[in-house]
DNA sequence: AGAAAATGAACCC
DNA sequence: TGGGTTCCCTTTTC
């Protein structure tokens, strides 16, 4: 609590001084920064002015505004003023003079009134005075007021939090092994000190190889790699925009825009045919594109009546393909499964309610070890498993409940024996054998990855190449403060320790990447960040010579270790380009001509 | 620079 | 149960 006491920077006093009559105002209220009375500040944050302020408040307008001892008053009062700040101005008792709206005392009088509006330090979250929440340059302070922003948990907040990823920065990536056997544990007290470290096979692909700014139209809600041909990355988008890009080839990239008509939320290739991709929409249809010609087909409309009004308008989010049976199943955002049979293109069988009536069911999984085996996700808070030969409502094996809306789960990718889950109680759940004990999850792992409507939904995922089923990859909603720049990685977990293996990040991109994709057979990492793709490679042994040899360099120029700070999201990289595509004024450019700009990030190194 | 918009889930009654 | 209200680390555009 009060964190800022005495730091006169914290504090600044703000009021406004709107007039009701449009005559003297424009539409917004306009503010300025004025010496602040006590008197005022007495009668809470909205308080109406007494007739006779308007006068000195004019006056006040002119002069400046900053003073010292408005700090120490401010100080002064935040000791006291905790305890009664939360409803400052109800609290006081109604019928004075002051107390009368600007509204009503104008129509009463016959004049223009005057609303003064001091905020000292108002906390945006809670509305309370005496603190504040927001970003201090790049690190955010929470409203102490509020449970931990990162394990909900009350009584800390975020920067306190026991939950929080403190990992040094450029740390070196783990080994992924972690499963151990008695030989290995034999090898590592005996002989590993004696012989030279072996270079850990697994590499975090966490140096950006290329991007593409803004190939979207809106935020990119899935990402997906072409299963055959290994430079090929598919993207949808919000609005329901298709893209393809060939990210070793960076021009080639074409877009579909008719496949959907909002938001892209699956995609699934026909293992049979990888010409063939599935994706399923908000518009409630599942489309079938060949990827070659570009002739798509629709397989489902969930909304044959077209739009009448959001209760009635089904959206799918969960798709899932049963090689096996040639089977496509859908989940509407009703709580309905829907079976499709492929090639007759036609559904089998009725809905099934998997989920509580009304909710959406966010995912579907077949399990690839056994593809009868489903899981799926849902807003009923519930992850669920069944078995698609015999479907019936309240036939699931096990439900998995979860704190909040589970936003994804997935078998584990080789033998399908675990489960991984992304909540929206910030916690990535592991059951480590589906035919074990499903009462409780092994392991939850807390690690920031909150709802946030404007955001697309994280989704942990596996490691699709890893053996031993224990990486996965997961972007992170909360910001840490790297040299300055707030940025949001994107996390490498250990799922059967919960420890941070890496965390991915790049000083130009300062947007979250809730989508993240890794690549079935490279060490290739694909992210999605607002309405920009990425694809990041592992660090070669020159990349981090070289970046040590530019860290250096900067260090001459700027001081010891203070980084120029890039205050911009991905356009306002300050670095060149190889290819001479990325400087300032050609990504102002850049913007106008949609799907143009590529950049590649392995440039920015020359300097 | 500041405001608005887009828009999903929780929570309240 | 349902509608109205609120909302914490967004991003873009004007």
């Amino acid at each position: 609590m009060g964190r800022n006491v005495g730091n006169p920077d914290a504090i600044h006093e703000y009021r406004s001084l709107a007039s009701y009559s449009h005559r003297h105002m424009g539409p917004t209220t306009r503010a300025r920064f004025v010496h602040n009375r006590r008197r005022r500040r007495r009668r809470g944050p909205y308080a109406a002015p007494d007739d006779d302020d308007e006068e000195e408040d004019q006056q006040e307008a002119s002069s400046s505004s900053s003073s010292s001892d408005e700090g120490e008053e401010d100080a002064e009062e935040e000791g006291s003023g905790e305890v009664d700040d939360d409803d400052g101005e109800a609290a006081e008792p109604s019928g004075k003079e002051e107390e009368v709206s600007p509204v009503a005392a104008a129509a009463r009088s016959g004049r223009k009134a005057s609303i003064t509006i001091s905020l000292k330090k108002v906390c945006k979250v809670c509305k309370s005075t005496g603190h504040e929440a927001g970003f201090k340059g790049a690190v955010y302070i929470d409203c102490p007021r509020k449970p931990c922003f990162l394990c909900k948990m009350p009584g800390h907040t975020t920067l306190t939090c026991p939950h929080r990823v403190a990992m040094e920065h450029g740390v070196i990536p783990a080994s992924r092994r972690n499963t151990n056997t008695s030989l290995d544990y034999v090898f590592q007290s005996q002989v590993k000190g004696k012989i030279p470290m072996v270079k850990p096979q697994f590499l975090i692909p966490n140096q950006l190889e290329c991007g593409n700014i803004k190939f979207h139209q809106r935020r990119v809600t899935c990402l997906e790699f072409h299963p055959t041909k290994n430079n090929v990355l598919l993207s949808g988008d919000k609005k329901g925009l298709l893209g393809v890009w060939d990210y070793v080839k960076l021009h080639e990239k074409i877009t579909y825009d008719s496949v959907h008509s909002c938001i892209l939320n699956s995609m699934k290739f026909d293992t049979t045919n990888d010409g063939l991709l599935y994706t399923a929409s908000s518009d409630g249809t599942i489309s079938s594109t060949d990827l070659d010609t570009g002739i798509g087909s629709s397989l489902l409309n969930l909304n044959p009546n077209g739009w009448n009004g959001p209760s009635t308008w089904r959206m799918i989010y969960g798709m899932d393909f049963n090689s096996d049976k040639g089977l496509l199943l859908v989940a509407d955002s009703f709580g309905f499964l829907h079976l499709l049979d492929r090639r007759l293109k036609a559904r089998i069988g009725d809905p099934i309610l998997i989920h509580k009536k009304g909710s959406k069911v966010t995912s579907l999984h077949c399990n690839p070890a056994q593809p009868e085996v489903l899981l799926s996700s849902g807003n009923d808070h519930y992850a669920r498993i069944w078995d698609t030969r015999k479907l019936e409502p309240n036939s699931a094996f096990v439900s998995l409940a979860h704190g909040r809306v589970v936003n994804s789960g997935y078998f584990s990718p080789q033998s399908g024996n675990k489960i991984l889950t992304t909540c929206q109680d910030n916690r990535i759940r592991v059951w480590d054998y589906i035919f074990g004990n499903l009462e409780s999850p092994s392991r939850e792992i807390v690690h920031s990855h909150d709802f946030n409507r404007h955001l697309t939904p994280f989704k942990a995922e596996w490691d699709p190449k890893d053996h031993t089923e224990t990486v996965a990859v997961i972007g992170r909603y909360i910001s840490e403060n790297y040299n300055g720049i707030a940025l949001h990685p994107i996390d490498f977990i250990d799922t059967s320790t919960g420890k941070l293996l890496a965390e991915v990040m790049d000083p130009d991109i300062t947007t979250i990447s809730p989508v993240n994709k890794l690549h079935p057979r490279d060490d290739i990492l694909a992210s999605g960040s607002s309405r920009s793709i990425f694809i990041w490679k592992p660090k070669t042994e020159s990349d981090a010579t070289e970046e040590r040899n530019r860290e250096k360099a900067k260090e001459f120029v700027y001081g010891s270790g203070s980084r120029k700070k890039s205050n911009g999201k991905h356009e306002n990289s300050s670095d060149d380009d190889s290819d001479g595509s990325c400087d300032g004024k050609k990504k102002k450019k850049a913007k106008k001509t949609r799907f143009t700009h590529t950049i590649k990030g392995k440039g920015k190194s020359k300097v």
